[in-house]
DNA sequence: GCTTGACCTAAAGTTACCTTGAGGTTGCAC
DNA sequence: GTGCAACCTCAAGGTAACTTTAGGTCAAGC
């Protein structure tokens, strides 16, 4: 652990492209912890880099940072995370985006279907809800996307 | 327009699955606007069940409220839209689903290439960032899903 | 050794999107 | 005509995810 290879958190601002103050709110999150130096200044490992992206990406898959944080438990603290470590990681975020996709794919579909037949205006709509049967006490459209 | 198609706010919560609250609240931003009883009460088109559903779609795809209310401006006001103004609206939904779509299947793809070249841990990575150049103030991984 | 930019903490502010609360009014059923 | 659920407004509160501000400290170059 050369001492060349901690960053200060604005060279990891730099690298990142997030703003200081963000990556100190994430330290209080608990989604990264640097080390201090002497005089309590932080340190970051270079494989943090990674770990912030991580977020960035997470983010971008609507995941809070409360769930980030899940993911990110099992990784190691304090040393760089090892392959299989990230390898684990990467499967279950590909899992996020399956079923993001298929959930696209599905209201797409129904989207379709309602410009073909106009439903969004008629009737019955499988995105809107048959028949109106949400006046009987259902649930509703909003629930058309879960 | 007979008198009872047109819904008070609790009516139009139940059919929705909104809470009256968040109704008001639209209101206030202008996604919406009821009629008035004499006595102050909003009073709903049945027309207006569809233009909440709309709102709670769009939101799902992720647009804001007033990225919402601009697509929903082109719709007539004080009146059931016609099969054409939703068509219009749907279509142009379809092209957000699109995008979005096309976006997470790009990503998908870098992270399966990380995962078996275990590039999230290592050197070089597409979602990640080739050879570190954001540490030569290039614009960083933050901007991978851009 | 001193200046200056990068760093520190703690608290308050910001935006989006609502909910909750207080205090009052309406309208329908009996 | 009276009771009471459902409605009204306006203001404040709540959460997520940050940024900004204020007031100070650190450390590297000259």
């Amino acid at each position: 652990m050369d001492k060349n290879d901690l960053l200060p958190i604005g060279e990891l601002a730099r690298r990142t492209g997030l703003a200081v103050s963000a990556i100190r709110f994430y330290e209080d999150k608990g989604l990264i912890s640097p080390f201090r130096t002497m005089g309590n200044q932080r340190r970051f490992l270079r494989s943090d880099i990674r770990r912030l992206s991580f977020i960035l990406i997470a983010q971008r898959l609507g995941l809070g940072l409360a769930e980030i944080e899940v993911e990110l438990s099992t990784l190691p603290q304090g040393r760089t995370p090892s392959l299989s470590d990230w390898q684990r990681i990467s499967r279950s975020m590909r899992g996020q985006i399956d079923k993001k996709i298929a959930l696209l794919t599905l209201t797409r579909r129904k989207l379709d279907e309602c410009i073909g037949c106009g439903c969004l205006s008629l009737q019955r709509c499988q995105l809107y809800n048959r028949d109106d049967r949400a006046g009987n006490g259902g649930p509703g459209p909003r629930f058309v996307l879960d």
